[in-house]
DNA sequence: AGCACGCCGACT
DNA sequence: GTCGGCGTGCTC
């Protein structure tokens, strides 16, 4: 019985009317086509042409209703069968379509425009003016695109009259598709004639105010991009498209950042250095697990410094020489140059890099080495789980705690889960990495669920080390409020005197600078979002992180009207200002996102650190991972409070996690380490686990607490998020939510907390709330919750309304 | 989301 | 009488 019909999922249907839909496939296409292409079909009462994904086929006697397959896309798959069930996976467990889960899976220049160009028929008997109109249109342009036509007409319905002409037999339409070009240049923008750009700017009335503004920052910046002119004036690209209109401004490319990879060749490979007697002991335990031929998830516990790297690259090796392939999975923060020429140093071409950071011609060139074979080690951040590997081995997640692995936005998967995913699929091996992993993962190791590996011995000579706790609140009572207080100052003084290096780290809470007026006492809110705007010094603009609103400097205080604005120095600043002041001896280097525009510029930091040896680097998050210097004797802490923190459950596990971050970068040579952690909260049970480096006794306190307050790991959340313009509608919407799911979830299956405002209770003027279920997410619930969000998007009532569905998020 | 069908008010 | 407003319902 051969295939008739294809099982298609379609690109244009929205999460309600997400379901596989059947399509005839024309005896010509039946050889041909395949699960995992993409084909062109009708769609919809119209029959308009859409993209879908075929899904499987099958055999079907019955056909009435049923629409042929228009055309195929492909010529051969490019989603695997693993990617297919993946994606049906993530439709479930996400509350995502399935073309949501497959951009996630296959790179977003896989897509394709499609258009449809049209040409006028020799004899066109066309009537109405619309139809003469594109007559007219056609006969100066000769065939168009359906796009460029109804562009140029502004025609109602114009997409109708294009279909009516051509069935008419006035027009003759042609599906045209093309990959999106490969990107590796950047499109930038230049002044084209200063002196009659100089003239524009004397003459220009009122009505070209914006025009002469982009004029001015491009006289003042030189040849920039879309993004940085926008940025910097805060207008849209309408009046850049004027300028280059009226010749004024010119269009060039500007060639991007090539990736590590490519500016180093085959190299000599060197052999990976050998493992210590403790090291040795845990390799050969997860080697037996990797091969054990079926699928096993990995806890190691190590601490910083004690050489997890080495045990990955020695179990990759392994992998390999099995005839697998292996993916590595590292934080955003932490996928340095370093780390990958370490890799490429030990593997050469067999490895490819896959992060947001590449443009769209180098993902595109690395995604398809890794498809066809010709690399098998994959390193990269969160999306690069979906690496195109066939025979995956292993999948390591380095600092498996971090938030980055988490999508916040759709699909909203986490890295863990999908990789949890493919190693069961596979019947490989998961290891996670970390110094401090996340409770949940600590508790499965430590319950059996998961295995479970400690490296308990730092590599080099110096051991951990020691932790100072310094009580600030011991400065406030002798009338010192600087950011660094005096037993910090005294040691930083000495480690400078020793010849050593210090990093001092801020927490995020230093990184925005705030507008505050000295009269009111207000600081400057976004005017769309219930959060405080933060000021830019790199644009001198006052904007919002939450939604991107910017404007200029305002010079009143818009609650009580006076002009006493102050700006918050950066944390960094005031740091710097202070060290100035009470070490002026001793020179210091700034890192923040004020110092470091451009990738350039962390790099270089990061090198006159390194090699001009300047005693003290100051600087935010990014100073606290992944960096090794070997002169670095001092690092510290300005902040750690965690007041202010939100009643996210996993504020503890981070703070600790950074507290340990920040230890581990001092004394990493062959000189013992010192860490200052300064808080205002000296007692405090985290802070005090946090100095002794005490991992296990953290634990024990976290989950304890975790299960008095029915959290993770003992218990799922899912959080639906509600938001509309109308704050009554987006409240309401939830109050259906959670009666409807009274009903649909059987007795007692979940407690449902809510609905209650979001933290961030307004984004971009739209009224936010969250409802909370508590439960063991199940097939069973997950289906109850998605028929839930299913009601409320094809509720009128609700039309305004959008509802989202998050399993465990990390707010 | 689109798109068609359909059932009512302001016109030639 | 009919043109066109947008409420309602469906998508193999």
């Amino acid at each position: 019985m051969t295939a008739n019909i294809a099982k298609v999922c379609v690109s244009a249907a929205k999460y309600e009317f997400d379901r596989p839909y059947d399509y005839f496939i024309p005896t010509g296409m039946r050889d041909i086509l395949q699960p995992g292409m993409r084909v062109m079909i009708p769609f919809g009462t119209g029959n308009r042409k859409v993209e879908g994904m075929v899904l499987s086929t099958a055999f079907r006697e019955e056909l009435t209703g049923v629409k042929p397959v228009f055309s195929l896309l492909d010529r051969e798959p490019i989603l695997s069968p693993e990617g297919i069930r993946l994606a049906l996976w993530m439709r479930e467990t996400c509350f995502c379509t399935v073309y949501d889960a497959i951009h996630a899976i296959l790179p977003s220049f896989l897509g394709i425009i499609l258009s449809c160009r049209y040409t006028l028929a020799e004899k066109a008997a066309c009537e109405t003016e619309e139809e003469c109109a594109v007559r007219d249109y056609l006969r100066l342009h000769g065939s168009a695109e359906g796009a460029s036509i109804l562009a140029a007409l502004d025609i109602r319905e114009g997409a109708r009259l294009l279909r009516h002409m051509t069935e008419a037999g006035m027009l003759t339409e042609e599906d045209s598709s093309r990959r999106k070009v490969r990107e590796s240049m950047q499109k930038t923008l230049r002044i084209a004639d200063e002196d009659a750009a100089e003239r524009f700017l004397f003459s220009a009335g009122r009505a070209q105010e914006n025009q002469c503004i982009v004029l001015q920052f491009l006289l003042s910046a030189g040849e920039s991009t879309p993004a940085e002119i926008r940025y910097n004036t805060g207008l849209g690209d309408s009046p850049v498209q004027t300028l280059v209109r009226k010749g004024l401004l010119k269009r060039g490319e500007r060639r991007v950042m090539r990736i590590p990879t490519e500016l180093m060749p085959e190299g000599p490979q060197l052999p990976i250095p050998p493992l210590s007697e403790e090291q040795q002991e845990v390799f050969s335990a997860l080697k037996e697990l990797s091969f054990s031929g079926e699928a096993h998830c990995a806890l190691l516990e190590g601490i910083t410094g004690s050489g997890k790297t080495l045990v990955y690259l020695h179990l990759i090796s392994e992998t390999l020489a099995a005839g697998k392939s292996a993916i590595l999975l590292v934080p955003e923060i932490s996928l340095t140059p370093q780390l990958i020429s370490r890799f490429v140093s030990h593997f050469g071409r067999r490895v490819a890099v896959l992060h947001s950071g590449l443009s769209d011609g180098e993902r595109y060139d690395q995604w398809l080495s890794v498809r066809d074979g010709e690399a098998d080690v994959v390193i990269g951040t969160r999306s690069a789980i979906f690496a195109p590997l066939k025979d995956l081995g292993l999948i390591i997640l380095d600092e498996e705690q971090e938030y980055s692995y988490k999508s916040a936005e759709t699909p909203r998967y986490h890295a863990r889960e999908v990789a949890k995913w493919r190693v069961m699929h596979h019947e490989a091996l998961l290891l996670l990495g970390s110094a401090t992993p996340s409770v949940e993962s600590a508790y499965f190791a430590r319950t059996g669920r998961y295995g479970h590996f400690r490296l308990k011995h730092r590599y080099s000579e110096a051991g951990l080390p020691s932790v100072i706790i310094a009580d600030k609140k011991e400065d406030l009572r002798e009338g010192r409020n600087d950011p660094i207080g005096r037993l910090l100052l005294e040691r930083i003084a000495a480690t400078a005197g020793d010849g050593h290096q210090s990093i001092l780290f801020l927490n995020r809470r230093g990184r925005n600078k705030r507008i505050f007026c000295t009269e009111c006492g207000e600081s400057l809110q976004c005017p769309r979002c219930s959060v405080t705007a933060s000021y830019h010094s790199a644009n001198g603009r006052l904007m919002c992180h939450t939604c991107g609103w910017s404007s200029p400097m305002p010079s009143l205080c818009p609650v009580c009207g006076s002009r006493h604005l102050e700006s918050d120095r950066a944390g960094t600043q005031m740091v710097v200002e202070q060290l100035a002041r009470d070490l002026p001896e001793i020179g210091v280097l700034r890192m923040d996102a004020d110092s470091t525009q451009g990738a350039e510029g962390h790099e270089e930091l990061l090198r006159r650190f390194r090699e001009d040896k300047i005693p003290i680097l100051v600087g935010t998050q990014m100073v606290a991972k992944g960096l090794d210097f070997e002169n670095v004797t001092l690092s510290a802490v300005l902040d750690a409070d965690m007041g202010g923190m939100s009643e996210d459950f996993r504020a503890n596990e981070r703070c600790f996690s950074l507290m340990t971050q920040v230890a581990g970068r001092s004394g990493r040579g062959s000189t013992p380490g010192e860490a200052v952690i300064q808080t205002l909260m000296p007692e405090n049970e985290v802070i005090c686990l946090g100095a002794r480096q005490d991992y296990d006794g953290f634990y024990t306190m976290e989950i304890q607490s975790r299960e008095a307050l029915r959290l993770p790991p003992f218990y799922d959340l899912c959080v639906l998020t509600s938001s509309s313009e109308d704050e009554r509608v987006a409240l309401a919407a939830l109050n259906f939510a959670k009666a409807r799911l009274r009903e649909l979830l059987p007795a007692g299956a979940a407690e449902l907390i809510g609905p209650a405002p979001a933290s961030v209770s307004r984004i971009n003027n739209r009224y936010r709330f969250r409802l909370t279920l508590r439960m063991h997410a199940s097939r069973e619930i997950r289906k109850a919750i998605s028929a839930a969000l299913c009601e409320i998007r094809t509720d009128k009532r609700f039309s305004r309304v959008l509802v989202t569905a998050d399993i465990n998020p990390y707010e």
